[in-house]
DNA sequence: GCTGCATGATGAA
DNA sequence: TCATCCTGCAGCA
């Protein structure tokens, strides 16, 4: 479920069980043992999203050495590290406030502390980061609807863009957090076709894409799920909404329009299935 | 039990 | 554009 909505919530939630605690970290499948090792008893400062990333600020890390050395810290062997995690296609979290179940053998990566614990498996990254490396990498991401960032910097980009938006919407260096679900139901709602090019996305309409992407992940975030269906196209609140009247478009190949009864279409779109209703999303 | 697919991203070609 | 990495689960025998 890794689009920008839950990563932000993720950031929250550890937050809040984890931060300006002492931590135990561990790594039970081993790939991040040396990692784990470095912050194992170090405190996490913060936890910060952008995007779907997420940066796990420590304190007192040691990127050479355990916990041993921490004793007795020395301003040489201290550091402040991140650990950088990008969930991917298959990352997952597990969480516990009390009686933690013991780790999968596949976990990556165990944070404790007294309030709870986090346990990651799967994640595409998870890699310790020195504030050089994380800056480089934010430097490389686009605006992030959820941050509050200006949205100049994505509509400059689209100007520049003649790839569909569709494809564009994805590009994480455009911007921040859209997933393959978020960008066929703003398009929907925007009613923009998704094959068209960036570069003719009006300013009207580029406003109207960020507006209902900050809006869209807002709610998303708030309720740990993503419901895009508006008040006049649905008989229900959203919590009484089934799974599958969630949406207008993802995985609705087939199914006719919620506005226009219109079957909705769908086909290959930079590598991923874009789903899109021909007629409330003219060419 | 097996197969294929999935809300992601990267590096090679 | 393709292969690759990573995990879980729905759908099917």
């Amino acid at each position: 479920m890794p689009e920008g909505h839950s990563i932000h919530r993720y950031a929250r939630l550890h937050r809040d069980m984890l931060g300006g605690s002492t931590v135990a970290a561990w790594s039970p499948q081993g790939r991040f043992d040396a990692g784990a090792h470095a912050i194992d008893g170090a405190t996490l400062t913060d936890v910060d999203a952008h995007g779907k990333h997420l940066f796990y600020r420590f304190a007192n890390a040691s990127p050479d050495g355990g916990r041993a050395d921490r004793a007795q810290p020395s301003a040489a062997d201290q550091a402040d590290l991140s650990v950088h995690v990008h969930l991917g296609l298959f990352g997952r979290f597990r969480h516990y406030r009390a009686n933690p179940h013991p780790p999968t053998p596949g976990t990556r990566l165990v944070l404790a502390a007294e309030a709870g614990q986090v346990q990651l498996s799967g994640p595409t990254a998870c890699e310790l980061m020195d504030p050089a490396t994380e800056d480089a990498l934010r430097s490389r991401l686009g605006p992030d609807p959820l941050n509050g960032d200006n949205p100049a910097p994505a509509w400059a980009a689209l100007r520049r863009r003649t790839a569909p938006i569709g494809q564009v919407l994805l590009d994480q260096g455009v911007i921040s957090g859209v997933g393959n679900v978020y960008r066929a139901e703003v398009l929907f709602l925007a009613r923009v076709a998704p094959d068209r090019s960036a570069r003719d996305v009006s300013p009207e309409e580029f406003d109207e894409l960020w507006a209902l992407l900050r809006r869209l992940l807002r709610d998303g975030e708030r309720r740990g799920r993503i419901i895009t269906v508006q008040p006049a196209d649905r008989t229900r609140p959203p919590s009484r909404l089934r799974a599958d009247e969630r949406l207008y478009v993802y995985k609705r190949a087939g199914q006719p329009c919620r506005r226009c009864a219109t079957p909705i279409r769908s086909w290959e779109l930079a590598a991923r299935t874009i789903f899109a209703c021909p007629t409330c999303q003219p060419a």
